[in-house]
DNA sequence: ATAATTGTCTACTAATTTGGTAGGATAATA
DNA sequence: TATTATCCTACCAAATTAGTAGACAATTAT
């Protein structure tokens, strides 16, 4: 399941895309109060999103956060492991978290096998969904 | 990802079905030592999986654990949810733990849609995979 | 009967993660 | 230089996860 910090960055993000056009950047402030999100609380995730590249920041008067990118490419795959870390459900299968296990041969484990799979059938979807489908959202999904 | 807890399961679980065959039931403690899991950790674990009629139990000498069906039978997604309980990234899409969104039409929502068609996706994987394809899996896995 | 064996169950505890807060530092603008 | 914002470090509380302890109940063998 996702974490409250991810439904929040969809949201937040999910604003923004909504905005994308207008020329000036959004205070958190405005996500905050508009999406009901705890305003430090959503000032981490933000910060965070910008370390990973997804948004980008101006400080200073007239300033305040945009997308990096057009919404469309913007994957929710992106989104997800940028906040909660791997979509993968074990890392021995995970693209950008990858650990290695103990005593196992990976071409013959029959979790390995299964759980490739599934992580590649997740990600086919993750990958392909952008913000630019959820710009219209506005419940506060759980 | 999936706990530690459910990652001990599917250990346990790929032990008793790579033993099917055996008439005799397996005890707690020879899976624990075999698979390198705290005994009253297991014990808990087992438990858990009887009561999702996953496994059988009998008591007293000669008693243990033995998979309640054959082990082609019991899906990776039915032992993941029995022990981590939803599959799915949103309550909003789950199958067997859903819950509503306030303010939210389903029918239009961008991100349900999504992740309604993440969930699908991978349970078309973990439905269709079973303990039997795991039963040679003697890694402890990540 | 009763002793030995083995799972059942309730109740803890410790460690980690999650969700959230406080407040000063830093940068941009006017 | 005052004001407006984000940036950053350091917390804190609650929940969850991982694991432990010990008495209890059922079954079997003697």
């Amino acid at each position: 399941m996702l974490s409250q910090k991810a439904k929040y960055a969809l949201q937040a993000l999910a604003h923004l895309a909504s905005h994308y056009k207008d020329d000036s950047p959004v205070l958190i402030g405005t996500i905050a109060k508009e999406r009901n999100i705890p305003i430090k609380f959503l000032e981490a995730i933000l910060l965070q999103l910008r370390h990973e590249n997804i948004l980008i920041s101006m400080r200073g008067p007239g300033g305040g956060y945009r997308l990096a990118d057009n919404p469309k490419k913007i994957s929710l795959a992106k989104v997800i492991r940028a906040v909660d870390g791997p979509i993968a459900l074990l890392s021995c299968v995970s693209l950008n978290f990858y650990e290695r296990c103990d005593n196992c041969n990976e071409k013959t484990c029959g979790i390995n096998r299964a759980m490739a799979e599934a992580r590649d059938a997740i990600l086919k979807v993750l990958e392909k969904r952008t913000l630019n489908d959820i710009k219209d959202v506005n419940a506060s999904f759980v």
